[in-house]
DNA sequence: TCTAAGAATTGGAACGCTCCAAATGTGACA
DNA sequence: TGTCACATTTGGAGCGTTCCAATTCTTAGA
């Protein structure tokens, strides 16, 4: 499977292959006759530049890295489009990695990319962020969806902590007290959501109502979630999941275990994907401009590549509450206080 | 962003470069007293080696690119899933690439794994084979979910055809004859999906039903074929969607026009995926293998990669039906023929 | 016709690594 | 102590590009 090289284009040509890799960059100072020469050589070659020397000789691979955390989650696929449209429009190419929902996993995707050299990366849903400060070193990066202020790379996200606060002032309003949450573990934002919840309930008077159940964002772990606070002594008559995959989760398992939504349980998700949309699932949730997070995320890339821009950056959207099916007010035996 | 090279690292360590090569991959005649010297200058210039310059020397990436034709479909995830763990198994790292659900974007995708040098491709759900054909001149290329034969790369699926079948019968067998199905349009597997409909309804005598909506395999195309199908003079009992995806869009757009699946209309996906198996919805689908869809496309490759083979080879896997609860008798009212 | 300035082209040195053949070390054995 | 076989180590030539400085061509103006 040998690969024709400049050298042969030049030599069919009748060129030298400096003029090659001239005619390939699409460099200006080039006749027009011999351009056509070149073309027309390489073409009958079928010769592909390769990038891995172009690279060791110029520095630059044109291409970005994207680390996705869970290939499952549409939160991600979404995110991906806008990143995708950005890169598209300022000529990058584009290559994924699998984070395999796992720190080991993204650690690796990042380590990838570094050693193919890609000229920046973004990190999506990031689980932790010392493979990510290891990395900042060699190349610049994105981190979407993570709260933190760092130093060494910038950050993209909504304010997960207001989200959340949204979705327990929304429960509170349909007249919910006992509302439980099921936690995102380490998964990007899953702190500060569960964070948000705690200090909403404690603003609403409800600190002793306060129930968190384990989780990872997964749709496993909403179910298993859900099905522990089910267990508990004071049934919630509302369960804020931390994100929609795992609200899926959870839906199911109550479902499963005969109860209806919204009716003896009102539910609520986190990032407005399409799985909460879908309409027999209709799942009240927070809603992320993905499109958008994913398009900034490139242009910071950018502004750091191309402008040199080298001190770090924030930016934060406000998150928005979506409400639809899946809330209603509580059963009414609830016992009265 | 300088990264320190091979150079420093000897020159730190007191070697020759050649010494530290060697040390990187882990040759074995190498005393345990200099491997210990030059590990730990790497570590302390936190040096990483350079895979375009090492591709660029020894011809090998050791990295295999993934092609997923669409990140909205929880399908792939599912199949990389399994590449991923073979590939783990195998030590090769894995690159993903956005197919960007259409036959440029899956032209380009290859097109770059090829300038990094892969050292093989997977395509997972292709719109078309021509970019492929082109492709296999450079690289050995695994496409998985095709049903064809082709010469120059290796297939991997389920038999479509005979899926269409199990679910035509099944309807059949639940007494409907005014069966539709929603087209798949050049997606992979979607024509014998449709071939194998056609087939079915003319064996067991329901040519005159015989109704075909047009669709891509997206969410949206199962809500607008769906949409079609009601609008139709004879409305049909059952709908047969080409993958869950767009089994998905149609649920969701029968149940804003007030219909109930299944008592109004049955319902029937292909694939299995995550999207089918939630509990509200129950989709009553095909199965495919998908995770070992994935581990035995990293197989065909490795055999091409590491044994040598070059003739083409086929494989393909039963599917099966899996009965949900979107599928019942048609309604009564059906008028008695 | 000559000259200068600018346009177009080219040779050859990197880029960071692997690979090969050759050189050097080491230890066992006679 | 001298040999020999084998284990280690090393120099240096690529791998396919880009980039820079230098060379050659053109063309306009005098």
């Amino acid at each position: 499977m040998a690969q024709p090289t400049m050298q042969q284009v030049a030599e069919r040509a009748g060129v030298s292959t400096a003029l090659v890799s001239l005619v390939m960059r699409g460099a200006p100072n080039v006749s027009d006759y011999r351009r056509r020469l070149v073309l027309e050589a390489a073409d009958e070659l079928g010769y592909r530049p390769n990038v891995l020397a172009r690279n060791l000789a110029s520095r630059r691979t044109n291409t970005l890295g994207v680390v996705l955390n869970d290939l499952h989650n549409p939160y991600f696929a979404e995110v991906v489009d806008g990143i995708q449209a950005a890169a598209d429009a300022a000529q990058h190419r584009l290559l994924l990695g699998n984070g395999k929902h796992s720190l080991a996993g993204e650690a690796d995707a990042v380590e990838t990319f570094l050693q193919f050299r890609v000229d920046g990366i973004v990190v999506a849903g990031s689980l932790g962020l010392e493979p990510i400060e290891q990395a900042s070193r060699s190349a610049p990066i994105v981190v979407v969806g993570r709260t933190d202020v760092l130093s060494y790379a910038d950050t993209i996200n909504t304010d997960d902590a207001a989200g959340a606060r949204l979705v327990v002032d929304h429960l509170v309003s349909l007249g919910h007290e006992r509302i439980a949450h099921i936690d995102g573990g380490t998964g990007a934002g899953a702190p500060e959501r569960a964070e948000g919840y705690r200090s909403a309930m404690r603003d609403h008077g409800l600190d002793r109502h306060i129930r968190v159940a384990a989780g990872d964002f997964t749709e496993a772990s909403g179910a298993s979630g859900a099905a522990e606070l089910l267990e508990g002594p004071e049934r919630p008559t509302a369960i804020f999941a931390s994100n929609d995959l795992s609200a899926i989760g959870a839906f199911d398992l109550l479902t499963d275990r005969g109860m209806s939504i919204p009716d003896d349980v009102s539910l609520v998700g986190f990032d407005n994907t399409s799985l909460a949309a879908m309409a027999h699932v209709g799942l009240t949730t927070i809603n992320q401009p993905t499109y958008d997070l994913g398009v900034a995320s490139i242009e910071l890339l950018l502004e750091r590549l191309d402008d040199g821009r080298t001190e770090s950056t924030q930016f934060v959207r406000a998150p928005d509450l979506i409400v639809r099916t899946s809330t209603a007010p509580p059963p009414a035996q609830e016992p009265a206080p």
